[in-house]
DNA sequence: TTACAGGCTGGAGTGCACTCCAGGTCAAGA
DNA sequence: TCTTGACCTGGAGTGCACTCCAGCCTGTAA
């Protein structure tokens, strides 16, 4: 395989995974009597586990640290392991954060649906769907963020 | 409040504050007779939810966007809602695919133990232990590393 | 009255993670 | 043979999201 056909099926551009063999986290692959690079299907495997670990949130850094420890093979399991529950952790928080987010939102959505009908919304329920922190609420006189439309007094954002 | 106070309850630095304000996400301040911003404690709820958008994953063009809706007041409620709404699936999105994580690293810590223990591994076992199954979204059914590190047959990460 | 903390502006610099480009090589097909 | 497309390298450029800095101003407290 070569790395077109690599870029193809990873999904990844033939530049990034360039990038990627140039920063380390892409063992160097051997190359054809041309000087090309030829892939090996098993790779993919490895780029779809990095991609795993980017898209929740492993920095380049930590990757490359985790790609430096699976190039010393066996002698790096406990250490990757740790990685590995380290990055679990996180994922874990994170996934306690965004469920969180979610409550606020549909809080938030349902203070809009019910501001769109033109219901009166009761301030000290508007605060506890805007966030945690608990401000007096009392509108702010910005006249650029406030009360500017006509039939508001309580703007969800405000 | 001063700007210096209000980096102090919100978090962010002072510097962070006013990069907000220049592109858009604060509102511009009153000043003082000296020239100095001068803030409402409302502010905080403001800050604090841009925060949470933030660390939900909604970039700054994103945010740009709804601050410059919530400056229109009333009029862009809905257009308000529709955003949330819109974030509200990734965050769903996001919430799924780290769960999905979840039990792959858990998989693959539970691998790494039983390596570390000199437990020999079943290859089949592992590719199963590694691998979505079905690829539930958008990826396709692959989801392991692979490689061969120095002196070991059977390498998670392999 | 003077020292100094804190604030102001415009602009330059940083780190991450790519992405693009110029100028060249290689190999298969017309 | 010639063309074409894929590939090569080193290095410059991009976009995001800040972060830092120089040089100046203001207001309070010793």
């Amino acid at each position: 395989m070569r790395i077109g056909d690599l870029a193809e099926k990873s999904g990844l551009s033939t530049d990034t995974l360039r990038y990627y063999e140039k920063i380390g986290l892409l063992p160097k692959p051997l190359r054809d009597a041309g000087g090309r690079r030829v892939y090996d299907e098993t790779i993919l495997r490895w780029i779809d586990f990095l991609a795993r670990l980017k898209s929740t949130g492993m920095g380049i850094s930590k990757r490359q640290q985790y790609a430096e420890l699976r190039a010393k093979g066996a002698a790096s399991f406990t250490a990757r392991r740790t990685m590995l529950e380290e990055h679990r952790q996180k994922v874990s928080d994170d996934i306690g954060a965004l469920t969180e987010m979610l409550t606020v939102l549909d809080e938030k959505i349902d203070l809009y649906k019910r501001m769109e009908a033109g219901e009166p919304v009761d301030p000290a329920f508007e605060n506890c769907a805007r966030t945690e922190h608990g401000a007096p609420s009392g509108m702010k006189g910005r006249t650029d963020d406030n009360s500017t439309g006509p039939g508001s007094r309580a703007d969800p954002e405000t």
